[in-house]
DNA sequence: TAGATTGTTAATCGATTAACAATC
DNA sequence: TAGATTGTTAATCGATTAACAATC
């Protein structure tokens, strides 16, 4: 098990856990059972210095001589991350998007299962999405204050998504996965964002400038 | 204009160039035509001293005693990351994702114009979304060899994605986004990846531990 | 044991912040 | 002009890399 976390741990490593975690997975898949910082780094593309002091905030995974064990040590990061904490969330806005977080199995995968979806289309509530129904928009809140729901997957316009998100921190809700391109000051909400324009924008400017 | 880069930029300022276009936006709309690097850095959470670093690193856009213009100043952003340059893309993959990026008008005003979406399913060959036919994926490196493509959007399952990816690139495709969690080692095109998935784990992260 | 590779400390590098002269 | 705020240099902070003793 890893070691408590006395001190918070930097953003840049945090985002590097899910990459590790994603190779170390495809490592375990191929059979390799063994790995060095060193053929990590080649995987990964961060430096097999780096490597080592990211999994050292978290303990000593690895064994001198040998390296780290594949399976092991993407167990360990899978609890690190919480992969194996199960969470019930919502999807609000049941658009293209909406229904593509709500069918990707990675999600579920990464331990949280959608209970739910809300839109406020007159023509989609009641429409069905694999076994679950949308349901109205304005229903939302109702079905947070009655239900176990601990995240929300806010894929909504931008108009609409700022009141949202700010009635569901004031509602308790725990996290927030935000695709709409605003910025909410929550009270105690976990929020996530998540900027696809954003992601596009980066390629435009190296098509531009080159890399 | 902005002034030339003879310094490669760093990629932290990159990836706050769109927020600053995106702030920037948001004030022009509401009628704003002013503000200052501390009152940019209220809506942005970057510091007021790193926001004109950042800009000096294109130019000296504001004026000393009275902070930048709105309008002028989105502009400026607009052409650093060339969001007025007009490309060609290509969807691969016409599930739920790759629809919903078809759809969202985000891309087309972001410099984007999709021209063609490819599928390997036969069920969905010869459908239509809106006025585009989606195609057989087999057909996809004959039509860039025959038409004018920039860009490739890569929707399709991980274990697809990589040889595409690899033709894409050897084709001469200019540029490719892709969603698929692989890393393809390309020699000229520039691939900026959008990790959807990593983006939840970050989520499961800090649900667990905090902020 | 000898060889390999980690865990960890110290050095370096780069990014952010502070400060202030320039100037609108 | 006086006040405000930029542009830019210098100082600081933090993250990455290098190095090597510990150890499997």
């Amino acid at each position: 098990m890893y070691k408590n976390l006395k001190n918070k741990v930097a953003t840049p490593v945090i985002r590097r856990l899910p990459v590790y975690y994603r190779k170390l997975s495809d490592c375990v898949e191929q059979g390799r059972d063994r790995i060095s910082s060193q053929e990590l780094s080649e995987l990964c593309g961060f430096s097999a210095s780096q490597i080592r002091q990211d999994l050292n905030h978290f303990g000593g995974f690895g064994q001198q001589g040998y390296g780290y064990n594949t399976a092991l040590l993407r167990d360990e990061i899978a609890q690190i991350l919480g992969i194996h904490n199960r969470y019930k969330a919502v999807v609000v806005g049941a658009g293209r998007l909406g229904t593509a977080i709500f069918e990707y199995e990675g999600i579920r995968k990464s331990g949280f299962d959608i209970v739910a979806l809300f839109d406020n289309d007159p023509k989609k509530i009641g429409m069905k999405v694999e076994h679950v129904t949308i349901e109205p928009a304005d229903e939302l809140l109702h079905y947070i204050d009655h239900h176990q729901v601990d995240v929300a997957i806010i894929t909504v316009p931008k108009t609409a998504a700022e009141e949202i998100i700010r009635r569901l921190d004031a509602h308790g809700i725990r996290g927030i996965w935000n695709f709409a391109p605003v910025d909410v000051n929550v009270t105690h909400s976990i929020v996530e964002n998540t900027r696809i324009n954003d992601s596009i924008l980066k390629l435009s400017y190296y098509l531009q400038h080159g890399r």
